[in-house]
DNA sequence: TTAGTTGATGGTACCGCGTACCATTCCTGC
DNA sequence: GCAGGAATGGTACGCGGTACCATCAACTAA
């Protein structure tokens, strides 16, 4: 009889938990609260959701597999601009929820079993990233713990920046999150990637450290064997 | 009655989760089977463990104190020494624990509830790691950043080794969590260390980088300002 | 010895999440 | 109109986790 579409059931749950979880806090709101207000039975919730927990990262599942779809699109040398962007999507899903992406972070910061939940979600964020880039790397022994450290410090700049833009410390999270994975790519320099030509660097500049000290630094981001 | 010491209670039951969960599985222990091949009640579990869970990660909360402690002690100049010794703890607790080390490696392969546990567990850590970092590095807007990546190598870098070992791959896991730390430490060279004196570094490589590609990476190693 | 205290334990009852199952309703194609 | 499938609501159950109370042993003070 309704004349809503059909998903609008989980729509006004979804609207109804987020309101309860304000108004009494997480605990305090049972799953039939939740299906109540909605207008729905208890049933009806957890055919839509899988746990009490679910209706607070909707789709969560879908970012998952946008994420491997832009990843499994790339060749090895595109492999960076995979990442980098497969980080920006991830990153924009978060921004397009506007207020209630906020309300989530709210909610993470101040309950444990929600906060444990967003973290096991982003440890599956950062091991589709740590699985491409460590294919992408090749199978040497070396690379699993460069392709671990890499993927790591992607998450990282990426939780970084978005954490930034839900406290409203920033207003161009894009160009941060930009600017971020910058530093990441710079952190790993030229891995394995094909050598295209060779030319010759000569760089002179003031430092406080010894070459002894950089000159390591500098071998690797450059990618030269000794 | 009993003439064992007051603590061989938390033993037994632990003792009894482990022998259950591999007999039977994790879902399908209850905490009553616990208690009960335990010969103890069930609130008496629950006295000993937060949670069904808890008793898979029992000295957990001892080991995030044992780093805050490790890291507590410690100066400006000293700060990389902690971290490194802090990870070393942190592996060395794990190795200690020998074969159940890696029964709850079994388990938190195979139930999606304990690796959630577990992977929030290894967030406590990161956080402890960026904390400091952050607070070693100093208040500047660009170390924020830099001190999230670092706390998040530093953690990968240590479950890379900590999972080798559990899988068996490795017969020195000290040795190798010291390399994997080099090449943590490696990739962040020179944080804004006290300036000694200065000196020039002049470097001439081949490379197929262009000049113009590598110079951020090296202004950054050497930690000059443009 | 007796009385009181403290700590650990066991038992019972309860709440809430999550699942399984069944009955009902609505919608669609024939 | 009728049959079949999908969505819904309701009921019952298992289990984790909490609160509360009663019991018992050990220690202490009079």
């Amino acid at each position: 009889m309704t004349a809503v579409p059909k998903s609008s059931v989980r729509e006004r749950l979804m609207d109804a938990a987020f309101e309860l979880f304000g108004e009494r806090g997480y605990e305090l709101t049972t799953v039939d609260d939740i299906a109540d207000r909605a207008g729905v039975g208890r049933t009806t919730f957890f055919r839509n959701f899988r746990s009490k927990d679910d209706v607070i990262f909707p789709d969560h599942d879908h970012l998952i597999e946008a994420i491997k779809g832009r990843l499994a699109t790339s060749t090895n040398s595109t492999a960076i601009v995979a990442v980098s962007e497969a980080v920006r999507l991830v990153l924009l899903r978060y921004i397009e929820e506007g207020e209630r992406a906020r309300m989530r972070y709210a909610l993470t910061s101040r309950v444990a079993a929600l906060r444990d939940r967003e973290i096991a979600g982003v440890a599956q964020y950062q091991r589709l990233f740590r699985e491409f880039i460590a294919n992408w790397m090749g199978p040497s022994q070396d690379t699993a713990l460069r392709a671990e450290l890499m993927a790591a410090s992607v998450v990282a700049a990426h939780n970084h920046v978005l954490r930034r833009w839900l406290r409203g410390d920033t207003v161009d999270p894009m160009a941060e999150v930009d600017g971020a994975m910058a530093q990441v790519i710079a952190l790993f320099p030229s891995v394995p990637a094909e050598p295209t030509e060779t030319s010759t660097a000569i760089i002179v500049l003031h430092t406080s450290q010894s070459p002894h000290e950089l000159l390591p630094a500098i071998r690797r981001a450059i990618g030269s064997t000794p």
